[in-house]
DNA sequence: CTAGGTGCAAAAGGTTTGCGGTTAA
DNA sequence: TTAACCGCAAACCTTTTGCACCTAG
C-alpha cells in the first residue's frame, strides 16, 4: 500500500544497462495495460502497436532483463509459456484451468518471510513460489448457466 | 507413516487402461530407485537398463497416462523439463539451485486442505502447489570448505 | 566513438504426434 | 480377435543464439 510506484525505467533502475526504446516498450506493455500477465508472444503482439520493427526474439532478450535487473517477474505455470507481471511484492497466483487467467495474490505477512513448512536443518531459503489452481468466480457462474 | 504402499500397477489401478510392460518399467523406476524425481530423459535412460527397447516418446506417453490417472505426480521447476515422483501426499518441493537435486517437504496438516491466503469470494480452489528454492545443507557444507 | 543492444533466421531443448506394426485382454 | 499401445521419426512450441548492423551514452 505505501509503495512507491515509479513504474518508470531509467539506466540506473536497469542497473547501469541501457534504456533503449525496447526496453520501454515492453516495460509499459507490462504495467500500462492489463496486467493480466501476459506472455512473452502476447507481449510482443502489445509492443508492436507502440513499436511495429521491434521483433520476438527483442521482447524475450528485453524481458530476461528486466527479470534479471528485479524490474518485473517470470511466472511460470507447468509447462505452458512463461508469464511476466511487474507486481514486485510477495505474493501467490491463481491459475483458472476455465479461462486461463492469472491473477495475483497478497501473501498474510506472516508467510513472506519464511516457510510455513518444516524444510532441513541447515537448509538456506531463498525463495517460496505458491502457485494455486482452480475455477475463479467468473467462470463458475459461467458453467452453472448452461 | 500409516499408509499402504502398494507400489504395484494393476488394470484396475489404470483405471481399465492396459497393463503393458513399459508402463510397468516406468512406474518401477519411480518407486524402486532414488526417488530424485527424475525428468523423462533419466527415466529412459533406467528404464532401458530394465527393458533395452523401450523409446523416449513411449516413456513420455506413460509417464503422462500415470500422470492422468493419478498414479504418479508430474514436477514443474521454472522452465526446466519436467520431472516425476510417486510420493502422492500433499506435499510441497524444494529445489536445490547448486545440485539441481528436489526433495518433498511434507505439507503441515492444516495446509493441505485449504489455502492460509485470501482467494477472492466464489473462488473454487482445486490444488495448491508450493516450491521452495535456496542451498541444501550439503550444499552449503562444500561451498564453504573452498 | 564504441560497447552493448537489436533484428533476423536458424538452432536448441523438451514434448507431442502420425502412422504402420504389435500386443494385452 | 481387435482396440489399445508401442517405436520411430518428424513436427511442434517456446526459448536461445550467432552474426551483421545500429544506437545510447
Amino acid at each position: 500500500m505505501g509503495e512507491t510506484p515509479k513504474h518508470t525505467l531509467s539506466s540506473e533502475s536497469l542497473g547501469g544497462l541501457r534504456l533503449t526504446k525496447q526496453r520501454q516498450v515492453v516495460y509499459e506493455v507490462l504495467v500500462d495495460e492489463k496486467r493480466d500477465h501476459p506472455t512473452a508472444s502476447e507481449v510482443f503482439e502489445r509492443a508492436k502497436d507502440k513499436m511495429p520493427s521491434i521483433s520476438l526474439a527483442t521482447v524475450y532478450n528485453c524481458l530476461e532483463t528486466l527479470t534479471q535487473v528485479g524490474a518485473i517477474k517470470q511466472v511460470n505455470l507447468d509447462r505452458e509459456a512463461s508469464r511476466y507481471c511487474p507486481n514486485l511484492n510477495p505474493h501467490a497466483h491463481f491459475y483458472c484451468t476455465e479461462c486461463d487467467g492469472v491473477v495475483d495474490i497478497q501473501l498474510a505477512p506472516e508467510h513472506c518471510a519464511e516457510s510455513p513448512w518444516a524444510l532441513p536443518a541447515g537448509t538456506q531459503l531463498k525463495e517460496i513460489d505458491v502457485t494455486m489452481k482452480g475455477v475463479c468466480p467468473d467462470c463458475q457462474a459461467n458453467s452453472k448457466q448452461n
